[in-house]
DNA sequence: TCCGTATGTCACCTATACGTTACCTATGTG
DNA sequence: CACATAGGTAACGTATAGGTGACATACGGA
């Protein structure tokens, strides 16, 4: 999941995904006729997005023919944009509760804050504090 | 835009996307808490996620307040989902061609295309070949 | 078989993303 | 005022992303 992030991060890689929805099943030297970069760097962008399932290959012959996928993409939409619309409603009403009251917003802070800049790296291992602690949770997106 | 993709493709922004989603109006120290990193760090992707508008802030005395913005988001939706959704269709035709013809797909490759592996960047500033040249377009996600 | 095309792999270089320490500014509070 | 807290800036080290040339492999046609 993370890697479909990443792989639509780059600009290169979001005009590969137009190409391959313009071209469905057109060459690896096809999309390079595109790019003024060699085959290799597109090849190696191929690569990232193939990983992240962007983007889909079938060889025949000598020539690898190349599709894109949707799939991860709808993921996309229903972690964020499902996830996140609720929140359009939940700003308002946070906003409105602003206005209204005046104040400082609901539940401004709620965790026991540690101290500062300074590390505490050590600390953080101890058992104490650390049910609050969501850090290195193997990144559950 | 290629700011919002960028931001999104860390775990660390993406994780305080969804701190700002739970508690909305919490301050640099709080979002901090959540970070083995220090509070440098996290104030750098703040920076990030500000820059690409997913995120909002409001300084109240000697705290900033922040929130986040589904905004960029729903644009990203626009963007992709309903543009790529229609390619649900699209490929699901063109794997029925194909299944049914038993041949190549519709149209794998109609540019004109350059020769290698070798470096042509020179060639690319002549006019000729130009029509199809995609490159260097300044990026119009 | 011999050669050209199409792709794949390897080692390497360089710009930049990410995180750090050190230091600075502003705002509360005794 | 003295001092702690909250945030902001600058300079810097390091891992990695993105790109390269050299070389290898595989297929297709004369």
């Amino acid at each position: 999941m993370d890697a479909v992030f990443v792989a639509l991060a780059s600009p290169v890689r979001r005009r590969i995904l137009d190409i391959l929805k313009a071209r469905p099943g057109c060459t690896v030297n096809d999309v390079c006729a595109y790019f003024e970069m060699t085959r290799i760097g597109v090849m190696k962008h191929l690569q990232i997005l193939n990983d992240a399932m962007l983007v889909t290959s079938r060889k025949e012959g000598r020539s690898r023919h190349l599709f894109h996928n949707a799939v991860p993409i709808r993921m996309i939409y229903d972690r964020w944009t499902t996830e996140y619309s609720e929140v359009w409603a939940q700003r308002l009403t946070e906003i409105k509760y602003k206005v209204e009251k005046g104040g400082t917003p609901p539940r401004p802070g709620k965790l026991s804050r540690r101290r500062r800049t300074k590390r505490r790296r050590i600390e953080s291992h101890s058992g104490a504090d650390s049910n609050v602690d969501m850090t290195r949770k193997k990144e559950q997106v």
